[in-house]
DNA sequence: GTAGTCTGATTACAGATGTAAACGAATCGG
DNA sequence: CCGATTCGTTTACATCTGTAATCAGACTAC
């Protein structure tokens, strides 16, 4: 549904969206690096199939979770959110805050230039 | 501090960047639209007060408030939490899923078109 | 078949958040 | 003076989040 996804729960997604179905071993394994214990990582996948952002199937006694929400979806209204809460809906002054922080690359320029470019027609 | 200030307590910096310093009660006047009671206006406020994002001045028995932190650079920081998390750190996608959900205005385009341009010296 | 083992489900618990009511001190209007 | 008003402070309380431990049932390896 539309429920908001927590950030520790958009990285159980990120690993689901990567690679799915998998089991719930499999999801702790690839968040190795975050530290969490097996139990947290259940729960967090309960949560999300609570609220429907991950479907089950049975595989013997127990499940394959995979992604039941899009992520483009998602993070396109998170990104939304962001904007009008910051920026009073308007992106150019997030790519401005991003700039000055140094956060853009050459690359990073080149790819919106071309965006812009295409955007424009 | 770098405390995080919530969307809740975000509303209320708002105000106070936008003219500044306010009593509580001119505060919650500027924020009638919320729905807010004074009382939950006034539990913000403390809060923030209390994560050093506002600064008090003395008024008699009452309080001035003023902002004590820099909106730039929360906003700052907010949008790199947000593109690291989303998108990898890169914010092109995150504009090319504005422009794709029909986000952006041709203003908007202009304005990043500009900015675009100005980056690339 | 019985002792581990694996798995989801249940329970836990502190801190953050949204949303306020209640309280106590100060002050103002009369 | 005294009741009403006005402030900030304290207390409240349900939800959400992060982070687990524990439990009960099923299965596996002797």
């Amino acid at each position: 549904m539309s429920e908001r996804i927590s950030e520790a729960e958009w990285q159980v997604m990120e690993v689901l969206w990567r690679d799915s179905p998998l089991t719930a071993l499999d999801v702790a394994t690839r968040l190795e690096a975050s530290g969490w214990s097996l139990a947290t990582v259940k729960t967090l996948l309960s949560r999300l199939a609570a609220k429907g952002a991950l479907a089950t199937a049975e595989d013997g006694r127990r499940y394959l979770y995979s992604p039941a929400v899009d992520r483009a979806a998602i993070a396109g209204g998170e990104s939304r959110r962001l904007v009008d809460r910051l920026f009073g809906g308007r992106p150019a002054p997030l790519v401005a805050h991003l700039a000055e922080r140094g956060e853009l690359s050459s690359a990073d320029i080149a790819e919106l230039e071309a965006l812009i470019r295409e955007l424009k027609q």
